[in-house]
DNA sequence: CGTTGGCAACCAACCAGTTGGTTGTCAATC
DNA sequence: GATTGACAACCAACTGGTTGGTTGCCAACG
């Protein structure tokens, strides 16, 4: 293999172990050894390439926004119920993401995330589909807190699956995504389609 | 200070310690010496009345947890949008509880939480109520879905303030609160007094 | 042969949890 | 009201394992 393509390669490993752990145990918790031993690299490695615990685990998570925007668009069709249906199925599916996302969000609280201007176009574009779906009646304000909520709702089961069990109660919890899926969607529809948004 | 009095303060002491310490940091990256500094209690306190870090951070969360189901009830009105509303007001103005519950929530992952069958109980009747002002109409299963739906929509602005500030726009985030919660309660009235609910 | 990637061993700081000795408080007994 | 025993807390040093980060040497590539 070629220098350059070996680089490729471990940068590649590395990023891919580093999110495994990072989704588990967090900031705080990850083990940096963990990563190296699961991604089959020295450890060394970690620091030449990346700098820093830190700074490995901003790599991480701006590569999983990227996936994320790629994989969920708001364009392709007009309906909110099914976005916010695609949401939820993402994170069922890949829930190392949002918990990704979690770790971040808790570790930095209100100060800047990094990259925030990258994701703030991404957003912005979303709010303009989303307004288009709406009928292009609605104050961007209030199209901006709409988008808002629908994101939170398709996450939160995903977020505290323990309490889903406890809500839904214990048969249902596991098996039942299904309903649970219609479920948003039925609920959006109604919300966004009622008469009055002011 | 009677010898019963002191044991019942410096418990007071290290469990208020503990909260922030563990709501800023999570359970991994808390420092015990911090807390028993933050608390003014020698650090071996800690482990005489609790035992270890995990077994505190348990008794800190089973605090915030009975705090939350006293301060924010469904039985009072029969207005989910004003359920909802409450929720919001409720960790807006205590967001360390919030915290301490997403860090618990990504420690234990699917794993069940500690005093489930509690917890269990107290969602029971929550469930009741939201059926009953919900008219009776609408089926337990539905019920319990819409129920997990409306706490997940009023948590979620600040479980991730930083996205809320992207989606919202710089300049309404911190200030425009107000408009965020009468969102919701529309949201919630809209989706809920919809004609079919299945 | 210089440059670049890889590695094992290393290190200093950190951190949860412990120990041993000390001071102060309460309550019962004499 | 002095003595005694049982707690509760304080303090400071210590332990043993962990952890993020580093160094010096070797191998492969170009």
């Amino acid at each position: 293999m070629r220098n350059a393509d070996r680089t490729e390669n471990t940068r590649a490993l590395l990023l891919r172990a580093a999110r495994h752990e990072f989704a588990e145990h967090g900031i705080a918790g990850a083990r940096v050894d963990r990563i190296a031993e699961r991604a089959g690299v020295n450890k060394q490695r970690i620091y030449a390439h990346f700098g820093d615990k830190e700074q490995l685990f901003r790599h991480v998570v701006g590569h999983a926004l990227d996936e994320l925007s790629q994989a969920v668009t708001l364009t392709d069709d007009a309906d909110p119920g099914e976005y916010v249906a695609r949401i939820f199925d993402y994170h069922r599916t890949r829930p190392d993401l949002l918990r990704l996302f979690l770790w971040e969000a808790l570790h930095y609280g209100d100060s800047p995330l990094p990259g925030e201007e990258e994701r703030s176009r991404l957003y912005d574009a979303k709010v303009a589909s989303l307004s288009e779906a709406l009928g292009g009646r609605v104050p961007e304000a209030e199209v901006r807190r709409i988008l808002l909520t629908l994101i939170g709702m398709a996450a939160w089961p995903q977020i505290t699956p323990q309490m889903a069990r406890l809500v839904l109660g214990e048969s249902a919890a596991g098996t039942d995504q299904e309903s649970l899926r219609e479920h948003l969607v039925r609920f959006t529809r109604n919300a966004v389609t009622a008469p009055e948004h002011i």
